[in-house]
DNA sequence: CGCCTTAGAATTGCATACAATAGCATTTGG
DNA sequence: CCAAATGCTATTGTATGCAATTCTAAGGCG
């Protein structure tokens, strides 16, 4: 009921600029967008229904997100993190779900528990098809997770990072190596209700890893803009010219 | 050399915009534009020589920074944390440089060592005057480690926590505490130094803790936009109409 | 034949103009 | 006299236009 890119304070500005934040957003993190694409400022508003202005607003954002790299009087191109910048990223995202669980830790209420359990239920359905469907529930698991600290800046950190993530892991991951990560989260989450903040944290600590070290190569051909944003467009209530 | 607000990898398009960004920012952490005051984007713009359209996009930034908030078909304000957000604040910080530490302890190259002891020293002997020379250079020590990381991503989240930390302090800190900082930042050049991991996140939490607990009340008086920016408009090369 | 120069096209950077919305004051009806 | 409705004003939201920069490529020169 609150899909990817919204937090609870989101204070921003106009909603047009942010439906165009999150149809890029999402067309990166789904692969649709391949990293080092450049994205110019026009074909992205014509395919959008927008002026470039919006489109450089929600570039900005995306670029401070690290989904995008914007090079001066050059234009945006879709991140391609280096090996480097990914064992960064999964690095800070590891000291920050350490604090997810660290506050969370012994604190469930049965109610975020069922949540949890729930979120993991549909995770282990979804596992068997194909779609970005699985990938999608097992991220969410950790935003779901980080909501439930009530801390909102820890929580806008974990959503970046696990942005930043999802699309390292469409460059470097396998596609289908998700299976262990359900009964990992049982896992996290057996710890998280014995309150045994330790446990929680070497589980949190060893599931991270296991993504992390899922780095192998995978590429996607090449299409037309106009064909690949034309869904992301549709699906955030745009209107392509 | 690097001073202020740029990264190693700031692919940020504009230099324009990102000497109103930073004109703002100083001008806020320094506490000259004050908590909850309304920023109009022509008047900034008058202010700082540029058009409205920068001054927006240097917003949005601020905004994600938490130095300001965005409310819809309202305006700018300059961010006036509470204290849930503060603590919010002081808890992810801590997890980072915990992280900060953890990376450093053991791995300081000498020249880095002796980075740090310079930094202290101009520290101690600022401390005397009033200035906010002297609440800078504390912050800025925080930063200096984050750099010496090398991993960006870290680098900017410390960066950015620490911004808010400067806010807060102005809003409930009192400005005359730094004294303490000294020393505890020397105990913790100590700490990592020797490699001793542990001793160098317990400096560190209590470091923090320490300036986390400063939370008394100042207020100061208000004056127009027009004095108030215009001395970090010219030290930011921009030209005030 | 290859490299440097240079004109053209395309795209970004920025400013301005127009449209939409919120806040305020005045007015109108009870 | 007060409350609700309405027009006005100020400010934000968005689009468009112009200037500046970069890329491309054709042409000239060594």
């Amino acid at each position: 009921m609150n899909h990817a890119g919204s937090t609870s304070h989101e204070t921003k500005s106009g909603q047009r600029v942010l439906a165009v934040y999150r149809a890029l957003r999402r067309a990166i993190l789904e692969g649709a967008l391949r990293p080092s694409l450049k994205l110019p400022e026009d074909s992205i508003g014509e395919q959008l229904g927008v002026s470039r202005t919006l489109v450089r607003e929600a570039f900005g954002r995306l670029a401070i997100e690290g989904l995008l790299e914007l090079k001066p009087n050059r234009g945006a191109f879709v991140a391609n993190p280096s090996l480097e910048e990914a064992r960064d990223v999964f690095e800070v995202r590891n000291a920050l779900e350490r604090q997810v669980v660290a506050n969370l830790a012994g604190r469930l209420t049965p109610q975020q528990i069922a949540t949890l359990e729930h979120h993991v239920k549909l995770e282990n359905d979804s596992q068997g098809r194909d779609g970005p469907e699985s990938i999608r529930l097992a991220g969410e698991f950790h935003i779901v997770l980080a909501q439930m600290t009530g801390n909102d800046l820890l929580n806008r950190y974990v959503q970046e990072v696990s942005s930043r993530c999802s699309l390292i892991l469409a460059i470097y991951g396998r596609p289908h190596s998700s299976e262990c990560a359900v009964s990992e989260h049982r896992q996290l989450i057996e710890a998280l209700t014995s309150g045994d903040t330790v446990k929680a944290e070497t589980v949190m600590h060893h599931h991270l890893e296991s993504v992390a070290n899922r780095a192998l190569l995978e590429r996607r051909p090449k299409q037309d803009l106009s064909s690949l944003l034309a869904p992301f467009a549709r699906s955030e209530g745009l209107t392509p010219s």
